[in-house]
DNA sequence: AAGTCACTCAACCGCAGGACG
DNA sequence: GCGTCCTGCGGTTGAGTGACT
């Protein structure tokens, strides 16, 4: 038996909103303040709205202190920044950036910051280049031979064209590629970005002296990535210093320690996290997933995912003002 | 001028977690 | 411990609009 509905749906006015029902809002919350949305129907004659709408028409569009004009270069860096390191956390993104929310920070993100990075040859998902994606994903596979046909699928040269013809994301291909089947009928083109498009990407996401820069999180993004590495400058060819290919390749019997170097640790960032954001959950679930698709065992995933958390307590450790700028 | 396409953004949806009885 | 209510969150949808053919 599910949970009842918060309201009579049939009897709820959808879609977009009146300057009468705004002013109902306005008034409603004059009156009452902020909060007990549930009751809003009731105290707020003739406003046939579910509560939850009307407390996302206030949250989004009708508090006062919302700023309604576009967003500055100062931040919309700083959201492709505070993406890098906890991914698609809006509300969190949102709390960086005064007079936002996490609906203007996701639509905007997704409308036109995620398009600049792809166009810039840097995967949205990992904020990694995508050549770097592939040159590691060619590692992983064991497709490092050039005539595979998988491979063939992508231009190495320069080009005009659309660095992600059909996915918002490398990863995301590399994420749902499960077969060999599926990299030879894989009509995705790629394409190795110009050095000056890859400045202009670093100029967003890797100044050398910006603070952001040693900021690593066990989980990038949302989606299953966590390798733990810095994009290059200049567009000089990316090295990889610690990249869960190499738990997944690596012999797990030989200590991870001994295997892996992490870039960042010793940095700092201002760029920081509430001890209690679990970054994990996802990454762990979805590391773990591609670790038995691709190696047939869960060890080194596992182990994988232990270094992670190592290395998030390491971080927060040395860091303790981490701990206090993101509130939840 | 009309039709189509792409883009933006407000709004909806389902789920999760905390508070409370 | 359990059920209910409320709130917050992230993903998704679809109406509106401008650009293009």
């Amino acid at each position: 038996m599910g949970r009842p509905p918060c309201c009579d749906k049939s009897n709820v006015k959808k879609g977009l909103w009146t300057a009468e029902e705004d002013a109902k809002i306005l008034a409603y919350v004059a009156i009452h303040g902020v909060g007990n949305w549930s009751l809003i129907p009731k105290k707020a004659a003739g406003l046939n709205r579910c509560g939850k709408s009307c407390r996302l028409r206030w949250t989004n569009y009708l508090r006062p202190d919302l700023k309604h004009d576009s967003f500055s270069p100062q931040e919309e860096e700083l959201i492709i920044q505070c993406h890098r390191v906890i991914g698609s956390r809006w509300s969190s993104i949102a709390r960086k950036l005064p007079g936002r929310t996490d609906n203007d920070v996701k639509n905007h993100w997704n409308t036109k910051l995620k398009k600049r990075l792809v166009k810039m040859g840097i995967d949205p998902v990992t904020h990694k280049p995508v050549s770097q994606l592939l040159t590691e994903f060619r590692n992983i596979s064991g497709h490092g031979n050039s005539s595979e046909p998988f491979l063939r699928n992508f231009k190495t040269e320069p080009s005009n064209n659309s660095i992600l013809t059909q996915s918002n994301s490398a990863w995301e291909m590399i994420r749902n590629t499960t077969s060999h089947e599926s990299y030879h009928n894989s009509p995705m083109i790629f394409t190795n970005p110009t050095s000056s498009e890859f400045q202009t990407a670093f100029h967003f996401t890797n100044h050398s002296n910006h603070p952001l820069n040693g900021a690593t999180s066990s989980c990038s993004s949302s989606s299953s990535s966590a390798s733990i590495t810095q994009p290059n400058q200049g567009g000089q060819a990316p090295v990889t210093t610690f990249s869960w290919s190499d738990y997944l390749l690596s012999d797990p019997v030989l200590p991870l320690s001994s295997q892996t170097q992490v870039v960042g640790s010793s940095a700092t960032s201002n760029i920081t996290f509430n001890k209690n954001e679990n970054f994990n959950t996802q990454g762990e679930s979805s590391s773990q997933n591609i670790a038995s698709k691709v190696s047939g065992t869960c060890h080194p995933a596992s182990s994988f995912v232990d270094e992670i958390l190592d290395k998030d307590q390491e971080m927060l450790s040395q860091f303790p003002q981490l701990l206090n700028d993101f509130d939840y």
